[in-house]
DNA sequence: TATGAATGAGGATTCATTCAT
DNA sequence: AATGAATGAATCCTCATTCAT
């Protein structure tokens, strides 16, 4: 049940295929060449499946946000309280699956992309409108409505910033660390309100 | 006196040319002919004055840093304790001449060319080494040594973010908001130290 | 029956119409731009079947070096004597087929570079084996040992000279000539051995 | 006495930077700019000087000719008997100052642009026109008349071809048995007339 | 569905040449 | 005489995209 059509099936291929190219070479550097090379297809096939190399890229940019997504949902799950699932949010984003610096680069390279990339911005929108939604709801039991925005603000900039400083790669910046200035981001906003410790999986 | 050399122009001017490009057309947008056009010149000087496109990038990249660390200095300048030199720095980031959504992702682009251009990686290591180092000189009297390594990551990851996140330029963020926040990061790290309220100019 | 992929046939295309501009441009004159045109293809098409110009070039090397080696083998096979088979690798160089001003000059322009193309060395290098060692096993029933390689190099430098002054397309030299001149230096190093004379087709 | 003018002295350390050029480069890495940062002048005054790059590599031409020329002319200068002479027109010609890979190499390049260079081509025939006058003079008084234009052209080719394998740069050619091949090739045609051995300097 | 042949636009780069100083 | 700034043509090459099979 639930089979992938073939159609399907290929198109993630190709996007998982050019999201491990874009890790390695940049947005310039993937070509429709290397991509089909990649995922062992003919050049020809990867525009029969996408309109055009801007439509491949946007499948890549929803395949690096479905992973995230899991990611978090799958935390989210067992999240008990507001606060943990405010936790469970971030904890997401700093995942040893997503937390390296050649994804973290892949998705600046995307991001940089959007002021010219009407589609990406869109999906750039709505990624953020989601986690901003999913944070909101947390929020909305440990804080007055006044304060809540700026916590979402305060809280996803510091993402991006930890990500993009991850994708720089310079030295002096670890999972570690960026989980500990992540939470002392959220108790700046929420002070000791809810859970105290982030990602008690088991507790 | 203090004459500017012709190439020295030139080269500025390029530069400039260059800059204003990427900043509305990208990194890969930034083709020698735009650059060429944009300072009114004939597309073969451009390579009569700098080596390559990658060298007039670099050029681009000193150039946006170099205004920037003006205005951190001239901020600096004015601060008299310690807690409002690290304000000037912060500041000088969100100043209204370069916390502009084009200059922002502008700076995006050649951040994600960091892991494939060795230029560029260490032009932004420089950089970064030097906010720090800013930094820390100005944190050095007002937080006991372990704690200053951690506000540091603090306080520029959350201007990255800031900046990535004014770079999508996507509704919900201006200066004033960042200011805010930069503001709350400030206190989480140094709680009531040093000054209250950044960049009195006149108080 | 042994039908051509349509890949070797467009590299025999190619490499043909690059032979015919290199004869008629020389090596610098050679753009892929008019190998194109006169193969009747597009520009971009070159760089389909040969990864860059020197591969295009190194192919009409190989296909010149062809085209000799099939007139000397066809030659060679009429040859009942040693003595016959030198005259035959001697006379295939002044096939009136290869034996054409433009024809030497393109093989001197490309010899012109070989001091600065490995690959190109490589091959004048396998060519100039072959030819060694062609007239080596026809020698070794004709001299003792230490005279062959004087033998060797006094034939081939003969050879070379005459394609070069050739090549030159003064006037003074023609076919005729050359052979008379190809037949005194055989005598010289083999003397009365063997037959009498080259390319006696019907005796 | 014969004071050389600026513009004569330049032109031969033009000339010279050139050849130098383009014995390392080939014709087409023989570029204005190099040459004149070889000569340790400015690119603009190569121009000033000649014409263009036609007119800087004739004087290359003629310069390297005229070094050819002294040298055979030196030597001619020492010859008693018309065998002495023309063994001096062949000695001169694997000079160890010019029988270099380098030089028979440029000489090579040069040779390969007649067919279009018609001022190359005149040159070449002026220099082919001396060498073979040079020639003639000495066979004047050892060959009868029907026999002398094949024994210039025996000689001739047979420099050429020597030239041409050694520029290729190959093992198994030195100077040694280049004028080995060449005292062949000349009792070839002369037999025992005249002197016996090329090169008796002192004697 | 799949291939890969073919195209053509565009881009970086090189270089001879011109020209103002 | 000499410099080097400036130009623009030409070249190699890359790549997205189209198309016939």
């Amino acid at each position: 049940m639930a089979r992938l059509s073939i159609e399907q099936l290929r198109r993630q291929e190709l996007a998982a295929a050019a999201y491990e190219i874009l890790q390695e070479e940049g947005i310039a550097g993937t070509t429709l060449a290397k991509v089909a090379e990649r995922a062992g297809m003919s050049k020809g096939i990867v525009l029969h499946y996408f309109k055009g190399k801007d439509a491949l890229l946007e499948a890549v940019m929803r395949h690096a946000n479905a992973l995230l997504r899991d990611e978090v949902i799958a935390l989210m799950a067992k999240a008990r309280t507001p606060r943990e699932r405010i936790a469970a949010i971030v904890a997401g984003n700093f995942s040893p699956k997503f937390f390296k610096p050649e994804i973290c680069n892949a998705w600046l390279s995307l991001c940089a992309e959007v002021p010219r990339n009407p589609t990406f911005a869109r999906i750039q929108r709505v990624i953020h409108a989601r986690m901003r939604s999913n944070l909101l709801s947390g929020l909305a039991e440990l804080l007055p409505p006044e304060r809540r925005e700026a916590a979402v603000i305060g809280i996803t900039a510091m993402i991006d910033g930890l990500w993009l400083r991850f994708g720089l790669n310079q030295e002096g910046l670890g999972q570690e660390e960026a989980m500990a200035q992540m939470e002392a981001v959220m108790s700046l906003h929420l002070g000791a309100r809810g859970a105290g410790r982030i990602k008690r999986h088991s507790a």
